[in-house]
DNA sequence: AGGTGTCAAGTATTA
DNA sequence: TAATACTTGACACCT
């Protein structure tokens, strides 16, 4: 198993490739792209500023992942500050036309895919109309951002499902319903992930086969929610919901639970063993999978390192 | 410079 | 009723 190689954005290479999110400490302050401030001084020219500042850092680390091989990288939705807030609005889309399409030229040029994951308070399925009328807004704000750098449909924006509401198959409806009002360039890029609570991996299944969206699965959110690893059955069928030629290689997600904490909660770096296990569970290698680990970059590095020596 | 209360947003669980 | 956790601490004000 290894992830290096060269690889080029037209083939991708058809070993597993390994990505990290949002944030990398080889670059310390020089690679952020998440900086932010308070909404009460929230002012076009500060956010504007930030904005720069961020896809700054960002382009850093775009070179940096590229040095070292690392063709997936999740970006912070905090790039653009309060992009979709309703009393925040500047105009960005116009004002960072040019930087983002840098950007995005930059991540072409290396071959890189990158995806976003927006946060806890983007729920699609919620009973509530108002915030599911600013969820919209956040989704849009994440698909206008990946339009304008350029980026390929491959370029996913992956959701959870939502709340229950004391009646799961009411709220899964609730999703379907708001899914069909998203705009198109939004369905175009949504995919849904299991979460550990409520939408276990055969929920999101069914509701990813009836929209045609791609799903990405969480082995830790798995584990945590059903108790045991995924089967090679439940693999193979979350993966056949990925049209490739359309949606890019398969993505999943992986992280080792941390000690005595909460079931689900992420551990620093990812145990060798449990992840050797994992992708020999699976029906191909032609996978990308993102690490969330809270030593980010290094326990990539690490992760490599624990592979090639054990496999000697 | 260092310490710390607070931060856009939702939901579900636990105390 | 309030604190907590999520994918993630950092900003901003105070001394």
């Amino acid at each position: 198993m290894s992830h290096q190689g060269s690889v080029s954005h037209e083939s991708p290479s058809p070993s597993l490739r390994l990505g990290y999110a949002c944030v990398n400490h080889a670059l310390g302050n020089e690679g952020r792209s998440d900086r932010t401030c308070r909404l009460a001084n929230a002012t076009p020219e500060r956010l504007e500023e930030l904005s720069q500042s961020n896809l700054k850092g960002l382009r850093r680390v775009l070179a940096w992942n590229a040095q070292n091989d690392f063709r997936v990288f999740r970006m912070s939705s905090d790039l653009i500050p309060f992009a979709s807030h309703p009393e925040t609005q500047w105009g960005w889309r116009e004002a960072l036309a040019a930087e983002l399409r840098q950007v995005g030229h930059d991540a072409h040029n290396y071959g890189m895919r990158l995806t976003m994951h927006p946060g806890q308070y983007t729920v699609l399925n919620s009973s509530k109309p108002n915030v599911v009328t600013s969820a919209i807004a956040e989704l849009s704000y994440h698909a206008d951002l990946m339009d304008l750098m350029g980026l390929p449909l491959s370029s996913k924006i992956i959701l959870h499902v939502g709340g229950v509401y004391g009646d799961k198959h009411r709220a899964k409806r609730q999703f379907r319903e708001s899914f069909a009002d998203l705009p198109d360039n939004v369905q175009s890029r949504l995919v849904l992930e299991n979460d550990e609570r409520n939408y276990g991996a055969e929920d999101v299944i069914e509701l990813c086969s009836a929209l045609e969206v791609p799903m990405i699965f969480d082995d830790l959110h798995h584990r945590a929610y059903a108790g045991e690893p995924p089967s090679q059955t439940l693999l193979a069928d979350i993966l056949e919901t990925w049209d490739n030629q359309v949606d890019g290689r398969p993505k999943l997600h992986f992280s080792s639970q941390r000690p005595q904490a909460r079931a689900g909660a992420h551990a620093d770096s990812v145990d060798a063993e449990e992840f050797r296990r994992f992708v020999e569970t699976l029906p191909t290698t032609e996978v990308d999978v993102m690490l969330e680990a809270k030593a980010k970059e290094n326990a990539l590095f690490d992760l490599v390192r624990d592979l090639i020596a054990s496999s000697r």
